[in-house]
RNA sequence: GGGCCCGCAGCUCAGCCAGGUUAGAGCGCGGGGCUGAUAACCCCGAGGUCCCGGGUUCAAAUCCCGGCGGGCCCA
């Protein structure tokens, strides 16, 4: 067994069959609440690297909470209702029979178009259901809540008879997102914006009548104008120009025509493109515009334009607006209520009305005159065709801009002016933001910033879609007197209905739209407004739809108002813990927040942690097209869902995107089986000596700890402190990456190095216990702290080699860790950090001098500040080095000062004499050296003359006594004697021996215990430090007999080794 | 055009909020070593204008201002 798939499919149905939810549920049952909401994907495919870092991290912290007793909510949710889904069905499901939208209710029908819909939502929660467990996500699968159910939808209801009641409801004819495809409204944050190319055309509105102006203007003046959107200009019904800024009338020959074209004076420039040369003839302020009448440019192609013109005299003249910009175009801003919400505003202010001749589908309805059916997109080609013809066509490119898609089926967006619903925001908008203030933000730009700036620039919300799928909106209209009723719940409906349909009620259409009403005021029938709602309006309900609210109180109470202890607008009230991705700052955190306020001044969630994006290793987006997705379930199936969860969880922090990389991945996993190697350690040699954590507990072994016992055991409740202190923060993979350094660098690398050779000493050695008890220590430790994140492989580690026969069944079932500060030891682990980096120094200095670390040394010297605080490390340092002696101190006294000539001092002051000089100090450089360091001077006679030197004419330097090497590290320095002595060659040469002999024995595969007969043969060296090391070797292969001779002809296994230019021959036997 | 985030080794990222050793880690690469938890591990080496430019300061990867590049959101 080792970390991976199978271990985590065998502990998964263990957890199953033993119910750990419903065990984990018994135990936290009367613990403080914390109300996690599940922010409910999509159920329309299958997961996604995203979702599934987006459960992981969900889970971490579920786990965390629920070990520190907390009765946490672990409901999972489901988005199922939506424009999404329907257009799956309608091109995967029921593609034969749907080509537009009008086949759904013609040939299909809406209810069984709905039922459509219904089983796809709940087939994806399944699949998806499937996918989440696989990553060890421990929710209450069987009882998640979905927005298609009843008693959800009645949820959202509320908040709409809510909206109602408070006057935020609002029915009104604005420009809205239209998606001809799907034919229905869309709200701004279902809107994506795509790069594409367009038609960009430079028209001529030639001016009719400038009576109503101060300008006074030629007969061929006209005015011009710039558009991307051809086909909108069939609605034009007026100009738009900047009161303040400059405007130029220019004469120019456009199309061998002579025109005076009016454009804004700073965007002039566009004059060149539409005529070779052109002549400035006057100029006014934007204003003095005002009133002028012209005839737009399709005039002739579109009757009703005229009708227009004649009917109402405010339509087809110039009006003044300060948003036009002087950024592109031409200054003079075509304008059509009908298709766009600044032309709309101008429209309403000075009386044009939302004149719209497209219809649902795109197409130009009657009122587009010669354009009449065709498809508005298809329709610019034809249109610029005739202003060509016209001479009206100034000039023509193309240009690539951003531009709104239907965030489902891609289709470019058109705005209409249309009937909608609206949650009237801008109303509240005041008390959303107070309310941003006051929830915690991880990080915290995610809210003060981000999200503020989201929110300040909100409009008021549409809501109703034209569509089938979704929460019906609840409104009934008389027929008669046009009386509006907002139902809040099925009890009411039953209540005012005058009957209600056959079947078990389900509020979904079409069963709903056959519920009529009768009219309070006038007896008349009241049918209800056919549409949908926005799904955003489904998920923002959550916190309290998903609890039944309102139609049951209970854990409304229990979660929501924390067992009825505060109100919804208290600090405590509400989810205590959402997080989602940043795309959902216009998404969920912002309907909810809506909802939320609308419903109970409120906003119903407490504390966001606001993750990244998944995206591939250069930080692109993963997309089929460019072919760099990474399904989760892959990375599960090879390396499994520990290993997943445990490299999203430590690779970068959660609000950061996510470069995904496959070599991190493979790192991790390396990192899960350092885990389980140490586990398997412990468990291996603590059971053959039938070590019993119980009937030694750490307390009784006390005095026997070594130095790096009393390490581990303050390192690890420094990680229960470190790692408690991040899962507080939600700083998640800061606890991750606590416990990956913890596990690789102090137990693995560290600890258990050292403690190796303990494991074999004699089996009732109480040093050996002492290690056991250490370990099972630790284990006991890491194995909760592990469990957040790694679950199954801790699970496994605790019922393998920890859990008791009274113990719970699951880690998930213990108690949080608290550090023993007792256990912890900050000298101590700042001193072992000094003696990690002085071995390390050591060791590159062995490397440097070609001595193995496996042949002993004599000395090491440590140089540092404080040579006290290592005294208790000596030995550690002594085995990791393998010398005889470590000795520490302030100051390496051996080193020998050396003196050096100045040439550049001694010679300008000593003239002649300074060769000889020269030559008499680096001949006598120590005692010149010392006589400086001593008394400052070095007194000598040269050539009979008296000299004195000082420190001024040499530089003092020092040197290494003979066989020394030396190496800085972080804190100190190191001096290693590398000469070896012939009693450690010979102890060397032991070593050697037993290193070969142990390699045969795990070539034979020999059980660890069993015993065996040895033959060495070799030259004289070799066989004297056998001789010498006899029982130490044959202890150490676990020998009976150990001969100094060649192997006989029936051994078991015979080699010859060469080793440092000798060969060596070693035969083995089995022992009987 | 606005808001937010990011920019450090070939790659993935720490360090920045709270300025102060010689800017670190892992992976990858080259070399060497170790071997009874080893499909591990250890050591060494190469590899950096900390995006650019100003400013504040005795001192800036870190703070401030202005650019540039990338991402997300909005217009």
């Amino acid at each position: 067994m080792e970390p991976g798939p199978e271990l985590e499919r065998e502990i998964q149905e263990r957890w199953e069959r033993e119910d750990l939810l419903g065990k984990v549920r018994e135990r936290n049952r009367d613990g403080p609440i914390f109300y996690f909401l599940d922010g409910p994907p999509y159920a329309s495919g299958s997961i996604h690297l995203g979702t599934a870092w987006n459960k992981i991290i969900k889970d971490a912290v579920n786990r965390y909470r629920l070990m520190r007793g907390y009765r946490v909510r672990l409901q999972p949710g489901w988005d199922c209702h939506g424009l999404p889904i329907e257009v799956k069905v309608e091109q995967e499901v029921l593609s034969d029979e749907i080509e537009c939208k009008k086949d759904i209710e013609e040939k299909v029908g809406v209810d069984r178009f709905v039922e459509k819909c219904k089983e796809f939502a709940l087939k994806h929660v399944e699949i998806m259901t499937e996918q989440f467990k696989r990553l060890g996500v421990l929710m209450d699968w069987d009882h998640p809540y979905m927005t298609l159910d009843n008693e959800y939808i009645e949820g959202a209801w509320y908040t709409l008879k809510r909206a109602h009641e408070r006057g935020l409801l609002a029915r009104d004819v604005r420009i809205v997102n239209w998606c001809p495809r799907c034919e229905t409204a869309l709200a701004d944050h279902e809107v994506e914006y795509k790069e594409i190319e367009d038609p960009s055309i430079f028209v001529l509105f030639p001016v009719e009548d400038d009576s109503e102006a101060e300008v006074d203007l030629p007969d061929n003046a006209a005015l011009l104008i710039w558009t991307t959107t051809p086909w909108t200009l069939p609605a034009n019904l007026a100009v738009a120009v900047h009161p303040e800024e400059e405007y130029v009338l220019a004469r120019a020959e456009v199309n061998g025509e002579e025109w005076h074209l009016i454009v804004a004076d700073k965007l002039k420039v566009v004059l060149s493109a539409v005529a070779d040369s052109y002549e400035i003839v006057d100029r006014f302020p934007g204003e003095a515009l005002e009133g002028v009448r012209y005839r737009p440019a399709l005039w002739d192609e579109v009757p009703r334009l005229r009708e227009l013109h004649g009917e109402n005299d405010r339509v087809h003249r110039v009006y003044t607006a300060e948003w036009v910009t002087m950024e592109e175009g031409t200054g003079c801003v075509h304008v059509a209520p009908g298709h766009g919400e600044e032309d709309f505003e101008l429209g309403r202010e000075v009386g044009l009305p939302p004149h719209c001749p497209v219809a649902e589908d795109g197409t130009f309805t009657e009122e587009g005159g010669r354009y009449e059916g065709l498809y508005v997109r298809d329709a610019n080609e034809r249109i610029i065709e005739d202003l060509r013809e016209k001479g009206l066509l100034a000039h023509e490119d193309t240009v690539r801009h951003r531009y709104g898609h239907c965030w489902r089926c891609k289709t470019p967006i058109i705005y209409r002016a249309t009937e909608q619903w609206f949650l009237k925001v801008t109303e509240v908008k005041d008390e959303m933001l107070d309310w941003i203030e006051r929830v915690e933000w991880i990080p915290e730009w995610a809210g003060h910033s981000r999200f503020r700036d989201w929110v300040e620039n909100a409009r008021d919300w549409c809501i109703s879609r034209q569509r089938y799928w979704g929460i019906p909106l609840p409104v009934w209209e008389c027929e008669e007197c046009g009386h509006l009723e907002v139902v809040g719940s099925l009890d009411e409906l039953k209540e005012k209905a005058r009957e209600l349909p056959d079947g078990e009620p389900d509020l979904h259409r079409p069963w709903v739209d056959r519920v009529i009403l009768e009219c309070p005021e006038c007896g008349g029938e009241m049918r209800r407004v056919p549409d949908v709602l926005d799904v955003w309006v489904d998920s923002g309900v959550a916190a309290w739809a998903s609890l039944g609210y309102p139609r049951r109180r209970d854990e409304f109470e229990e979660w929501f108002l924390k067992e009825g202890s505060c109100r919804p607008e208290d600090e405590e009230a509400g989810a205590d813990f959402i997080t989602e991705g940043h795309d959902q700052t216009r998404g969920w955190f912002y309907s909810q927040l809506g909802c939320g306020v609308i419903t109970f001044g409120a906003c119903p969630y407490r504390t966001v942690l606001m993750h990244g994006f998944t995206l591939d290793e250069e930080g692109r987006k993963m997309s089929k097209s460019l072919g760099n997705v990474v399904d989760p379930m892959d990375i599960v199936e090879e390396y499994g869902a520990d290993t997943l969860r445990w490299y999203v969880l430590r690779s970068n922090a959660p609000w950061r995107d996510m470069h995904f990389s496959w070599r991190d991945v493979r790192d991790t996993h390396r990192a899960l089986n350092v885990l389980w190697n140490a586990y398997r350690f412990t468990k291996m040699y603590s059971e053959l000596d039938g070590f019993d954590p119980e009937e030694h507990p750490l307390e009784e072994l006390e005095e026997h700890l070594q130095p790096e016992d009393r390490w581990l055991l303050s390192r690890i409740h420094t990680l229960v402190r470190e790692v408690t202190d991040a899962m507080e923060r939600y700083h998640v993979h800061e606890a991750a990456r606590a416990l990956y350094e913890f596990v690789t660098e102090d137990l693995s690398r560290w600890y258990i190095r050292l403690v190796r050779e303990r494991v074999w000493l004699e089996r009732d050695d109480p040093r050996k216990l002492a290690v056991y008890a250490v370990l099972y220590h630790a284990f006991d430790r890491l194995v909760r702290l592990l469990n957040p994140i790694v679950p199954h492989v801790a699970e496994h580690i605790y019922r393998d080699l920890l859990r008791g026969e009274d113990d719970p069944e699951s880690v998930q079932l213990l108690d949080w860790p608290e550090p023993e500060e007792g256990w912890i030891d900050e000298e101590l682990e700042e001193a072992m950090e000094t003696v990690r980096d002085a071995a390390e120094a050591a060791l590159s200095l062995r490397q440097r001098a070609g001595v193995k670390t496996r042949w002993p040394l004599r000395r090491l010297f440590v140089e540092v500040e404080d040579p006290e605080r290592l005294e208790d490390l000596r030995d550690v340092l002594a085995r990791v080095v393998n010398v005889k002696e470590v000795e520490l101190g302030e100051r390496f006294e051996e080193k020998v000062p050396v003196a050096r000539p100045r040439p550049d001092k001694i010679g300008p002051e000593f003239r002649d004499l300074a060769g000889r000089i020269i030559r008499h100090v680096e001949e006598h450089s120590e005692e010149v050296a010392r006589a400086i360091l001593e008394s400052g001077e070095y007194r000598t006679e040269v050539d009979g003359e008296e000299i004195i030197l000082t420190e001024e004419h040499v530089e003092i330097e020092e040197r290494l006594p003979e066989g020394w090497a030396s190496a800085e590290f972080e804190g100190g320095r190191v001096y290693l004697y590398t000469e070896m002595d012939e009693e450690l060659r010979r102890e060397a040469w032991a070593r050697e021996v037993i290193r070969r002999v142990q390699e045969m024995r795990k070539e034979l595969d020999l059980d660890l215990e069993e015993r065996i007969e040895v033959w060495i043969d070799g030259d004289r060296e070799v066989l004297e430090a056998v001789r010498e090391h006899r029982d130490e070797i044959a202890r150490e292969v676990r020998a009976r007999e150990l001969s100094l001779e060649a192997p006989p002809e029936d051994c078991d296994l015979e080699r010859e080794w060469e080793v440092e230019d000798r060969s060596i021959v070693i035969g083995l036997r089995r022992g009987a």
